[in-house]
DNA sequence: AGCACGCCGACT
DNA sequence: GTCGGCGTGCTC
């Protein structure tokens, strides 16, 4: 080999925490950030090089060279390695399996790149009289409208703008000299800029201010409080300094009405959405977009966090507790968290926005780490609908609907008004019975019953997947009376059918509303007051006003308020002030009514006066008391097999190794979990709690090594969460 | 994660 | 006599 020769020193996504040496020719031209196709083993892979000439590097001539450097892709920032290095040391996990998840899988899997085939498209003065002139829109005129509307437009935003397969369509208008190439979309005003009130000009400016260093805010107001608005203003200031904007939004969050406000606002802007449902060549795309600077706002759900963008200015966080910013499996990462940790590296101000903020924001924010920016409603919607609490020991209950309720919704019904009623079960019944022997749905797969729906007439495992047929007759002792105990949303759906025949009733839950584009459907008949009566699950507690709906009945609510999970709470408060927060959006003064066995219960009285600051003083001082987050910090550990007892015997090796090692940390017992079967895998977990942050860290950095020494059987899988959702 | 190497049961 | 089971160990 030559003096040129550099030692790469390789990122690979394997499930170990190693990294690989592999020799690069002078002509490769390796730097830090580049991907590389290399030979691993018998194969071939895709590594990213996070070190060259490493100082302990394996000997030379055991270093195979590499195959080729993917030097069209242009290396990964360092800021952008370094996110990456600190999620793998955070999180415990490899940090070739790190880098792999935070790249499009395009570009993970090939080292085929998506041809940057996406020019600026703009209207000619030929593609301006042809559409003055037609008598019929054809598809390629249709797309000379779309970029007309717009002023100029990326291919790829077109695309999406347009029905179906539009591609050809934008062919022929290119070919018929109706479309030509543009250096990039002039500078136009943007359209539906609104108005702040004081509250909004105030906190637009305080992060205005902040540009160029790190300083997280916490933006505190109702959904109509106009958050939106105030990110808009501060992302407009982000590139009017020719810096990139990045904002998150919930899974639910990234709906094409959010798209449409921001593009049309920004029309001059190059904005890329992206999520998980993406094709792989257009997240690919969205990627090097943002990775070449040409992005200027990055719009999308958590992955979005771990997308390069070397002039980064602001980061958003929308509706900052929702759970879907944490990630449920392979790298467990808050997205959130990993967002303020991106801010305080790159010197950015990061704005945290929610009507009811996690309790680790709260805290933040109590503690003025955290500067709290508080948006009011505006003075003519300042009249927050009256809650009244249905004390359900004192009514006779039809079918799990007090008779106030249904007298709500009648008189709702009478005034063309609307009503919406929540229960966060879906299905008709969440077990079937038998009263003679007590055979009950239980899954096979898991340690949980199978949900009847009436629909089909099934029988349905949320946690599996699995489906079944509901049996005639009893399969325990053959009594033809089974029976449907609890309900579901599709009961009450029936039973409000019943009741109000002539109404028009919409059931919206994951069952009845599968895709975003039924969603879109059904809020559309919503607006045009084709619908009296929502009766749904949370999916309904999000989304846009609906000025017609003025009462909001929340059914069994209750299981939330002493469930074994220590978050339960914080959920249900801000689900119900959430969905509470759908009633008397418009001029109509709404109505909330809350069924429950237990009225005085203090979470209802701080949801009653909306008083999120009061529910959250309470419950931090909880927390406090029992050292759990964020007063404490929890790591995870979880084991699942087969059998039961190889799970634990995993984790009880795992504890005596952990015991061993002098650390602040409390280890409880290795307990099954909750649901402890499922989908045929039993599971044990065991919890680590230390009171600092660096302590966790310190004494999970030393097990970890030898957590990967101890051999486990073949058919265990473990895995570690490290702030996990739940225990 | 793949994938090969490597030692023990029922088959052309 | 071999085809193949998946246990263990390695990949620069």
């Amino acid at each position: 080999m030559t003096l040129s020769h550099r030692i790469v020193r390789i990122a690979l996504p394997l499930p170990r925490p190693r990294l690989f040496d592999y020799l690069a020719g002078p002509e490769a031209r390796p730097e830090v950030g580049h991907c590389v196709r290399l030979p691993f083993g018998p194969g071939e892979k895709t590594g990213v090089i996070v070190a060259i000439d490493p100082p302990d590097a394996l000997p030379v001539e055991k270093l195979k060279p590499i195959l080729e450097l993917l030097a069209e892709i242009p290396p990964l920032p360092a800021q952008w390695l370094a996110l990456t290095q600190f999620a793998a040391r955070y999180y415990q996990h490899p940090l070739g399996e790190v880098i792999s998840a935070a790249l499009p899988p395009g570009i993970r899997r090939t080292v085929k790149l998506p041809r940057d085939d996406d020019p600026w498209l703009a209207t000619t003065a030929e593609g301006r009289a042809a559409l003055g002139e037609a008598k019929r829109i054809t598809k390629a005129l249709a797309a000379v409208e779309a970029v007309q509307a717009a002023g100029a437009r990326r291919r790829s935003q077109l695309l999406t703008d347009l029905e179906g397969d539009a591609s050809g369509a934008i062919r022929e208008a290119r070919n018929k000299g109706w479309l030509e190439v543009v250096a990039r979309a002039g500078e136009r005003e943007p359209i539906g800029a609104l108005t702040l009130n004081e509250a909004q000009a105030d906190a637009v400016s305080a992060v205005n201010a902040a540009a160029g260093t790190f300083k997280p805010f916490l933006l505190f107001g109702v959904t109509g409080s106009g958050k939106t608005e105030v990110y808009l203003h501060q992302i407009a200031h982000t590139l009017a300094a020719g810096k990139q904007a990045l904002m998150l939004v919930p899974e639910i969050g990234l709906t094409p009405q959010l798209m449409e406000r921001v593009a049309s606002r920004f029309p001059g802007a190059n904005l890329v959405s992206l999520h998980s449902g993406m094709a792989d060549g257009a997240r690919s795309l969205g990627f090097v977009q943002a990775l070449k600077g040409e992005a200027d706002i990055v719009l999308g759900t958590r992955l979005s966090v771990f997308v390069p963008l070397p002039r980064l200015g602001l980061i958003v966080i929308d509706e900052e507790h929702d759970a879907s910013f944490k990630q449920q499996d392979s790298l467990r990462y808050s997205a959130r968290d990993l967002a303020v940790w991106r801010a305080a590296y790159e010197k950015l101000p990061i704005v945290l926005g929610s009507a009811t903020p996690s309790l680790e924001t709260w805290l933040h924010a109590e503690a003025r780490r955290y500067t709290r920016l508080d948006l009011p409603l505006p003075a003519v919607a300042d009249k927050p609908p009256s809650l009244r609490r249905i004390d359900t020991r004192r009514v006779k209950l039809d079918h799990g609907l007090s008779p106030g309720l249904i007298e709500g919704i009648r008189v709702r019904i009478e005034r063309g008004e609307q009503s919406l009623v929540f229960l966060n079960r879906r299905g008709y019944a969440p077990v079937i019975a038998c009263p003679q022997c007590n055979w009950i749905s239980a899954c096979p797969h898991c340690s949980a019953n199978m949900v009847f729906h009436a629909a089909d007439r099934s029988l349905r495992c949320h946690h599996c997947g699995g489906e079944g047929r509901v049996p005639h007759i009893c399969p325990g002792c053959g009594n033809q009376d089974l029976q449907a105990f609890g309900r579901g949303t599709q009961r009450l759906e029936e039973r409000l059918r019943e009741h109000f025949p002539e109404a028009r009733i919409e059931r919206v839950d994951r069952d009845a509303v599968r895709t975003p584009a039924q969603w879109e459907e059904v809020r559309g008949r919503i607006e045009a007051r084709e619908i009296d009566v929502l009766v749904g699950t949370q999916m309904l507690a999000k989304g846009h006003d609906f000025p017609m709906l003025t009462l909001v009945g929340i059914v069994g609510a209750d299981a939330g308020l002493y469930a074994a999970d220590y978050r339960a709470p914080e959920r249900l408060f801000q689900q119900l002030m959430q969905v509470a927060g759908r009633s008397g959006r418009g001029e109509l003064p709404g109505e909330v009514l809350v069924q429950t066995e237990f009225p005085e219960h203090p979470l209802y009285e701080s949801l009653a006066r909306r008083d999120y600051p009061g529910f959250a003083k309470r419950e931090l001082a909880e927390r406090k008391l029992a050292g759990f987050p964020p007063y404490g910090f929890h790591a995870v550990l979880r084991a699942e097999a087969p059998e039961l007892d190889t799970a634990v015997a995993f984790l009880q090796q795992t504890r005596h190794a952990a015991e061993a090692l002098q650390s602040p940390v409390r280890l409880f017992d290795v307990v099954p979990m909750r649901l402890v079967r499922k989908a045929r895998l039993e599971r044990a977990q065991l919890v680590i709690e230390c009171d600092t942050r660096p302590g966790l860290q310190a004494m999970l950095t030393e097990l970890m090594p030898q957590l990967y020494a101890l051999k486990s059987p073949k058919d265990l899988r473990w895995h570690i969460d490290v702030d996990p959702g739940e225990l």
